[in-house]
DNA sequence: CTTTATCCTATTGTCAGACAAGTAAATTTG
DNA sequence: CAAATTTACTTGTCTGACAATAGGATAAAG
């Protein structure tokens, strides 16, 4: 007899079973006890090796605590799922989840020639032409943030930006389906507004701003995207969850 | 017969392995193949079961890529353990990994009646009493960073804080073993300074500081210490794995 | 000889069932 | 009534199995 389900869709169990658990860990109040793993497994339709492999990954996140013997509890998370940090999605996605409206104004997209620096980040050889995606994000009627894009070679052209570009590289690629993103290397900076990116922010050379720099990375470990955000201080909010070592 | 492993040390046999397997990926080389899981798992003398859950938290923070069929392979990561901000360590540690001096100047202990704004975040009463420990951070004679602890009454004593305290709240509590802590819900904020602590840290008013505002919880999920961390840029690096959700 | 289809093998993905260990409440005992 | 014990339930871990997948080896077809 076969005791395996078979994978209907190309989404794996456990990406669906993550899907599930974040619902139900986020419908629970803070403080009250999950099913015991035998159950959620049973309601779940998957085992419990499964299920507590799903299990780990929250945990690691700060948003369930076990306890051996007692059971598994929701702690205060307060959407941590939405506005972390650690989930990476576009501000599109995550304005629109707030029902603001997002707009773009000013985009520019032209080639540039990578130079020794860019070629080492991105993984390419020098004065192979990437392309550069540069525009202002509008949230309610405010400039918010300042985003520029450079994609290696081979992923984009000018055509894919021209027709229904949103402002979001991210959404897009997504949508595409390939490559395959895993992840992306964030470094977290504060800095002052040069005086190009201020003028097209309408803020003042100088004015503090959040930067992220990030590196973004397909499922084959191959570095597709150098991005670099700024965004006016207050309007979005970022958080970590930092978990004690050991 | 007893095929179970005794609980020698009061770390978990997840945790241990945890441990085992970030060193194991570390000296790894990008790209390269890791051990087949029940190699792995007889080497490390644990069960499949329980080396796939740790498994599992590795690929979550993109240091792993696993392939069915195939194999688990090392993606490029360049210390992401150590410098990431998803691990919670005082400076002192971190710059103590890198060998780095650390001095504390200027140390301000007091205790502060809680407002009600205070107290919501604490999750105290108001008018309570906490405990606000102000600091200047000095690495290779050089400020670089500025620090405000609050901490909820009847954790710490002025005491403690006086007699070989280095400027880590952190690693008092670690150090101490009670509270158990968990993690800290971290928000990033690109600040101005304001002129007191500009003073201090012997910069401008007005100047670019990265801020971390956190609120660390022990393991019941009970909220410790309010911490404002403010730093100058560019000395310390802040990375953030940020996965694809779905 | 080249190309295509098939088989084989190693690897991760998932499962079922068991026992160990910790916790809290109920029960028994003094 | 208080303390000790039992009991029921929970998470932690182990074992051994089979399913699904991918890549190389091998055989068949042209």
């Amino acid at each position: 007899m076969n005791h395996q389900q078979p994978n209907y869709d190309n989404l794996s169990l456990f990406q669906k079973l993550q899907q599930e658990l974040a619902r139900i860990i986020e419908e629970t109040p803070a403080g009250e006890r999950l099913q015991s793993e035998p159950e959620l497994a049973a309601s779940l339709g998957v085992s419990r090796a499964t299920l507590r492999e799903a299990m780990r990954s929250f945990e690691g996140q700060g948003l369930i605590r076990r306890r051996q013997g007692v059971g598994t509890f929701v702690l205060d998370h307060r959407q941590n799922i939405e506005t972390g940090l650690e989930v990476l999605e576009s501000i599109e996605t995550q304005a629109h989840r707030v029902g603001l409206d997002v707009k773009m104004g000013y985009l520019d997209i032209n080639k540039v020639k990578s130079d020794v620096d860019l070629a080492k980040k991105l993984g390419i050889n020098q004065d192979e032409e990437a392309i550069r995606v540069s525009r202002v994000i509008w949230v309610a009627d405010r400039p918010v943030a300042f985003l520029v894009d450079t994609i290696i070679p081979g992923i984009l052209d000018e055509k894919d930006l021209s027709n229904g570009f949103t402002g979001s590289v991210l959404d897009l690629i997504i949508k595409r389906g390939k490559p395959e993103l895993s992840h992306s290397k964030t470094e977290v900076i504060a800095s002052p507004a040069p005086s190009e990116i201020a003028k097209k922010m309408q803020i003042q050379r100088g004015d503090v701003l959040l930067k992220l720099d990030a590196l973004l990375f397909d499922k084959t470990g191959r570095m597709i995207d150098y991005s670099q955000s700024y965004f006016i201080p207050g309007f979005m909010k970022f958080e970590v969850i930092r978990s004690i070592g050991k």
